[in-house]
RNA sequence: GCCCCCAUCGUCUAGCGGUCCAGGACGCCGCCCUUUCAAGGCGGUAGCACGGGUUCGAACCCCGUUGGGGGCACCA
């Protein structure tokens, strides 16, 4: 059993159906870095057999996320190659074409048995109908498989398997081995002439010059299937070889249950969505299973592709940890260039109606004076949306809770010694506002700071969390500054 | 039920027979810094599932137990 010879290619070969789950995109993440580590190919190709289940829109978004990722594909949609095409949709003639050889040689044959009556024979029998497909149809003699049609049934194709252990050594797992009879032949068309996941896949992966399958645990137990193909490829000359397999481990949710459609945190857009940048969470997927070294976990995507082997993948399932996910996403964030990183921040204050699209002059200015101060506070791109909304609006809207927190008793006294230290202020700097408010709330009330300072800025900012306070209020101006001490002296209760 | 996979701190992991009274990261808890929150610095908390072997020596190898997970379609 060897792989096609020539340098390594890999593949990611989505189902285009609804939402785009991250364990998914954590498999595409270790094949393209698998392809690049070792100088090979990366190949996407398109699953599309289910016509009821798939859509086109779901195909564009898949591929969307995967250049979102930076996880550029050398074959495949939109950029074509020598394979092609790489939609299986498109694929049909091959399929039939491929089937027809592996009837024509013995390989797959036809049967008519429906699964009522292999239950029936399984009961019979006495064993469990999960045991399913008993091989009976194996040597149907023509006379028996006329008889079937003029009854009008139509035959799948089913692959005769072979009668020995079936084992191969995984990149992730070393050897595994299946029994011999442990898998029962399986069907590779339908009665209506269509082909089926289990033929399309592995004839792709042949076609394409697929070397090594790197794929989630939960295919694990088709390998066997896929292993007794491929030698029946090989041996009618559509394969080359049985590629290497690699098994990947799951991705489990909060629970101690794979990570499902279903969960809310396996979408890959709303990581997306709520601002992850494309390195944080490359490398945070690429943490799921893999390490770079003993005492590093921070690494960009060249870096990934530069140490990443399948080899050192391993074999436990891996929770997903949205802290975890967060704090190296901030770390990524807080290491951007203030450049990128207004570039990066801007769509989601366009997004949420604090400044125009552009930024006006005015905007922009303040955007680029707040950006450094707020790059470190942030864990997504999305916090920005809450963190610097006051400095683009009129009025500001007081969080309830931070009012409850800083704006009891007491805060009348400093909401009025900061109005009247700012009001008699000469110039309106950082500087002088820092010592103005200083002077009258530390010394002038003898508050300690985090009491002073409070409720000032609850009053300018709506919430006890911004970014620092003098620079903000110079950004704001005097105006704004003083309107919402007032409106916040209004609503203080002492 | 059957087949297969997995087993180190709460979580992700390093460890591939001695250099491990087990290292890093996230989280959590202190302290420092400090105008809040962060960031940063320092420190702490917590783990080799269990039982047998093999070996001079086992987190690392073997067997079993237990626990967890995945798969058993004319879905992909």
């Amino acid at each position: 059993m060897t792989a096609p010879a020539g340098p390594v290619r890999t593949r990611f070969c989505p189902s285009p159906t609804g939402t785009v789950h991250v364990g998914v995109m954590r498999a595409a993440l270790y094949n393209w870095a698998y392809a690049r580590h070792t100088g090979g190919q990366f190949v996407v190709r398109i699953e599309d057999t289910d016509p009821a289940r798939n859509t086109l829109e779901s195909e564009r978004h898949l591929l969307d996320c995967l250049r979102w990722l930076g996880l550029t594909w050398d074959e495949g949609p939109e950029v074509g190659g020598p394979h092609g095409p790489y939609r299986q949709s498109e694929r049909s003639e091959l399929y039939q074409d491929v089937a027809a050889k592996l009837l024509a040689s013995g390989h797959a044959y036809e049967s008519f048995s429906t699964n009522e009556e292999v239950d029936a024979r399984r009961r019979a029998a006495g064993q469990d109908p999960k045991l399913g497909y008993d091989n009976a149809d194996r040597f149907l003699t023509d006379a028996q498989k006329s008889a079937f049609r003029a009854e009008g049934r139509e035959p799948v194709l089913r692959l005769r398997m072979p009668e020995e252990d079936l084992a191969w050594t995984d990149h992730v797992r070393g050897e595994v081995r299946f029994a011999a009879g442990a898998v029962p032949d399986f069907v590779l068309v339908r009665g209506n002439g269509t082909p089926l996941y289990t033929l399309v896949n592995p004839v792709d992966d042949a076609l394409m010059g697929i070397t090594d399958v790197l794929r989630g645990e939960d295919l694990l137990p088709s390998t066997p299937r896929q292993i007794a193909l491929y030698r029946a490829l090989t041996d009618i000359g559509v394969a080359t070889g049985t590629p290497r397999f690699g098994h990947l481990p799951l991705v489990m949710g909060e629970g101690n249950k794979k990570l499902s459609k279903r969960d809310p945190q396996s979408n890959f857009d709303v990581y997306r969505d709520r601002g992850f940048l494309p390195a944080g969470l490359v490398n945070y997927l690429a943490l799921l299973g893999w390490s770079i070294a003993e005492d590093r976990d921070i690494f960009s995507p060249a870096e990934l592709a530069e140490a990443f082997d399948v080899d050192s993948v391993s074999a436990n399932p891996a929770r997903f940890d949205l802290k975890k996910a967060e704090a190296i996403n901030a770390t990524h964030l807080r290491a951007l260039p203030v450049e990128e990183f207004l570039t990066a921040v801007t769509p989601y204050l366009v997004g949420a109606g604090l400044v125009a699209d552009p930024p006006t002059a005015e905007q922009a200015a303040t955007l680029g004076a707040i950006a450094p101060l707020a790059q470190e506070r942030m864990i997504v791109l999305s916090d920005a949306v809450g963190l610097l909304g006051f400095l683009f609006t009129e009025d500001v809207e007081i969080d309830p809770a931070a009012a409850e927190k800083q704006l009891g008793a007491g805060a009348g006294e400093v909401l009025d010694a900061a109005t009247a230290a700012l009001q008699a202020l000469p110039e309106w700097t950082t500087a002088a506002i820092e010592t103005a408010l200083k002077e009258a709330l530390v010394e002038g009330l003898g508050r300690k700071p985090r009491q002073a300072f409070g409720p000032v800025r609850v009053a300018v900012s709506g919430r006890t969390v911004s970014p620092p306070l003098y620079e903000s209020m110079e950004l704001l101006g005097r105006e704004r500054t003083l309107t919402r001490l007032a409106a916040a002296r209004g609503t203080a209760t002492g």
